[in-house]
DNA sequence: GCGAGCATGTAAACAGTTACATGATTCC
DNA sequence: GGAATCATGTAACTGTTTACATGCTCGC
């Protein structure tokens, strides 16, 4: 199986969820390491399904409109946890285009160099404010639920690398600056 | 045009190389931010010259075998410059099975929980190491050249982010322990 | 009654990976 | 002579995105 049907299998696990859920949960909190959207989870679910990883329920809401809840079996819960326990890949970082850009800095001058920069760090700011906001949900709160664990120190990580990112923008443009 | 069209353009502005090239180099420096392999450069040489935006002259290495050393045109330096002007797609972070495993933390025991995450940091710190002999390199000569700078600037990238992915797990282990 | 959002799916195109296939050159 | 590396390509599959297609429900 690849790995979008077990994050599919391991939401579904902490919830019962609709794939219209999964699809907004993939852009909310998932976003960060992994995202899908509705043309792959729909048939994804038919999969686990027919591989008895999950099961559904059909409700009804309203008059007419009935819509299938999902939940994992047991088959589902042990498919999660092989996995979950499985060997890590290589490391590997992400396609970039800004930074691909960056790398050909030879063809933008000073001012347009600067200007991406820029530009970058204002996304990355607002960008970061809002985790500290949703972050700040958590310090409230005394201690942190097993599972809730997971989602906060991935919160945490965001945070970091989205500060250590900005420093970077930082020092670069004071480098470019002073060049 | 998609994105790999421009980064292969954008290498062969740099210098004049050959398909076996361009894949080592996207093995090595551009690995961080892109990356492809031979059955995807191949193909996208061939559609950039019948663009026109490359071409090629046949080498003959030693007796029978012929390479074909690719040069970019004026209509695809053009085409590159246009493009490293565009406005940049939002921000997004990558696909990573770690995190997304991470996420799934209460699957996990506090020991093969620590385990991951100590496994990730040996991982780390050696690539970190591997980043900071490069970088070297360039702090032994005074300036750097235009064409030398996107390198510059992302290899300090890489190394900002990986000692906070580093210091994240560290906090995380402390974190882990303390529960 | 209307609009935003809920809800489910398919089709086609595009991007990327893994495996296959072949052969030359260089250095030891 | 053999192994590592140089060199070019194709085939099949898998994964992802964009667009299409439809209809209901809830709140104003």
């Amino acid at each position: 199986m690849n790995t979008l049907g077990y994050a599919i299998l391991g939401l579904i696990h902490k919830q019962k969820v609709t794939g219209y859920d999964l699809a907004k949960i993939f852009n909310d909190s998932v976003a960060d390491f992994w995202n899908a959207n509705q043309s792959q989870i729909y048939p994804e679910l038919k999969k686990l399904v027919q591989s008895e990883l999950i099961q559904y329920e059909i409700l009804v809401q309203g008059e007419v409109l009935e819509k299938k809840l999902y939940s994992i079996t047991e088959k589902g819960k042990k498919a999660l946890e092989t996995w979950i326990t499985e060997d890590e890949p290589p490391l590997s970082q992400s396609k970039d285009i800004f930074k691909l850009r960056i790398y050909f800095a030879e063809h933008l001058n000073k001012e347009q160099l600067l200007e991406k920069f820029k530009e970058r760090q204002l996304r990355c700011k607002s960008l970061l404010e809002r985790y500290k906001i949703k972050i700040s949900e958590y310090q409230d709160s005394e201690g942190i639920s097993p599972e809730k664990l997971g989602d906060f120190l991935l919160l945490k990580n965001a945070i970091k690398q989205l500060e250590a990112h900005i420093s970077w923008i930082d020092d670069s443009i004071a480098y470019i600056q002073n060049k």
